[in-house]
DNA sequence: TTGTAAGCGTTATCAT
DNA sequence: ATGATAACGCTTACAA
């Protein structure tokens, strides 16, 4: 059943049958009644993809996550969940396409295919392939997280530099002097990964600035690896007492490791980081954390995005968000650790 | 740019072009290289709403979540990361569609729309609207769940009857004769929510069959919920020693209120249930549970739909899952609690 | 081996 | 107030 089927039924041409539907031409009461009766009647529905080619436009944005084999972290999940919920508000669909690996076929097909109208794009790299190839087509794409020359485009992003300092600081402030910067995957921060660059740029001239001895090690996204890393930490820096992380995955397994080898948090050890309130709040203890407002970043991206699609030509716009450090039960005053305990 | 541009500048009809492109005639050596050379020059990639609208077909399957703005537990995460991926796997998008609520554009424009060839359907009710809206349309669809007549659509599923009904034989086995069941919300149990009636039926018959004392209680999927939820059972029925569940979201609760109230686990009380399987081993202690192949589920609900997208007409097709329960760190001996403790 | 042309279901520009 | 018709960019009979 088409449009022109429901034309037949009415009486009427085609394209008035059109018009009824979108108003924007005007139609006598009557012939609008007998249209919309028959179009009830039958269920009918405008086919989206001939209106997709006839507009040239699909009201679809496209949304690049990392490939789903590797779990999501809370955090990337909950700007997803943001962004679907941004987008759905304004009656726009996503295309999901998994990529960052290496033959992005998804990634290629959403992006060359014009399947969408403009792409939102997350963990980006100093240097982005995906970004470079977004340019190259002239789509209209916002980053969650910038590259390493933000200016030329657009991107909503948390600044892990600010953060991590800030984080640096407040064990600083509580008599720490030891404090070790627990990093996201080596892959990821060796791949240009920014979050992983700019937290470690903020811990180390924070940590210069202070005059601590820092210490900084990359860990997988899991809690597994956390455990192994603390335990490496614990053994390698006995004179270690804190812990600032930009890796939320790794966090239970941190606690972990800390209470099996018989420190208590934050009595012991301290821990400050970056990640998604819900998640700082269920953790337990819970975490004493900058909270990433992650509803606030997607729909902001989801925002810039439409409006580069209403006008691609329109300047480049930029929201970087340090939330505050929300103290919970996770940092406390430097207490000597015994090496031999 | 489009194929009549590609056609132009390397001397040929668009339809030799498009043959070149796909195959589907014998295209002269020559004339192929000529082709290629001008597409990769200008980097032409058809445009994929031309070709849906031309065979019909989007190339796009649907994928229908809870609403994204009440955050989707780990199981059904699971779900939507095995599904991307499959789809992915065969050059397959996904297009998401945050649905369930009560105004469901977003699955209106999806389904009605023919945006995708076919939909998967996640947490369905024994009677579900979309459902319902599914059938009426005749486009293909496959459940992460199924309705209360099975027999008539295809489906995979976790048999959440059997694995509850060997949580509580186990328990039942570890002399433990006071029982609760904590489900999922109160609100998704009235809606008809199938896991939720399912669940409750293997408890009833289990606990009659063993003779046990049961109790059953609904719970909001969050930490908090949980936490109240194990304070008002322990309250309200001092005898209790153990709980079956397929609240995995209200875990960390439990386990919370549990020590709060002084007991250990396994040690005065015991839990078992139906979970991500990485999600049991992290939690601390790891949760003997049922561990869902969320994969393998995921993986399958695809493939039928391709079959059936392929040939709607094909007899439907079901997958029941029956994981066995991993012993881990959460089921032990009863023993006695004290009611005044 | 290649070209011509119809048509997928819309929307929008002309007419009337 | 309404109708005829030409696109949108592609695939695929049908011809040559």
């Amino acid at each position: 059943m088409d449009i022109g089927e429901i034309a037949r039924r009415s009486g009427v041409s085609r394209s008035t049958v059109s018009y009824a539907l979108s108003g924007k031409r005007p139609v006598s009461k009557e012939t609008r009644q007998r249209i919309q009766a028959v179009i009830d009647e039958l269920g009918y529905r405008p086919n989206a993809v001939a209106r997709a080619l006839k507009e040239g436009r699909t009201r679809t944005i496209g949304l690049v996550i990392p490939p789903a084999s590797r779990r999501l972290t809370d955090l990337q999940l909950g700007f997803v969940a943001s962004v679907v919920d941004a987008a759905a508000r304004v009656d726009l669909d996503v295309l999901l396409s998994p990529s960052g690996g290496e033959h992005d076929r998804s990634f290629e097909r959403v992006v060359a295919g014009r399947r969408v109208d403009g792409v939102i794009v997350m963990e980006i790299r100093l240097e982005d392939d995906r970004v470079t190839r977004l340019r190259q087509t002239g789509l209209p794409f916002v980053g969650i997280g910038r590259t390493g020359r933000p200016e030329e485009m657009s991107w909503v992003d948390v600044d892990y530099e600010m953060l991590i300092s800030r984080c640096v600081h407040h064990l600083a402030d509580l008599g720490h002097r030891r404090i070790a910067l627990v990093n996201r995957s080596a892959e990821l921060v060796a791949s240009g990964y920014g979050p992983g660059h700019r937290a470690q740029a903020g811990f180390l001239h924070t940590v210069a600035e202070r005059h601590l001895e820092g210490v900084q090690t990359c860990c997988a996204d899991d809690a597994q690896s956390g455990v192994a890393c603390v335990e490496r930490l614990l053994d390698e820096h006995p004179g270690l007492t804190a812990i600032a992380t930009i890796n939320e995955a790794a966090i239970p397994g941190m606690y972990r490791a800390l209470s099996e080898a018989g420190l208590t948090v934050p009595d012991d050890f301290s821990i400050a980081g970056v990640s998604a309130q819900h998640w700082a709040e269920n953790l337990h203890p819970p975490l004493t954390a900058a909270d990433v407002p992650t509803d606030e970043l997607g729909a902001h991206a989801v925002e810039m995005l439409i409006q580069r699609i209403a006008d691609p030509d329109t300047t480049h716009r930029h929201l970087l968000v340090a939330p505050p450090i929300s103290l919970r039960g996770t940092t406390g005053p430097a207490r000597a650790r015994d090496p031999l305990s």
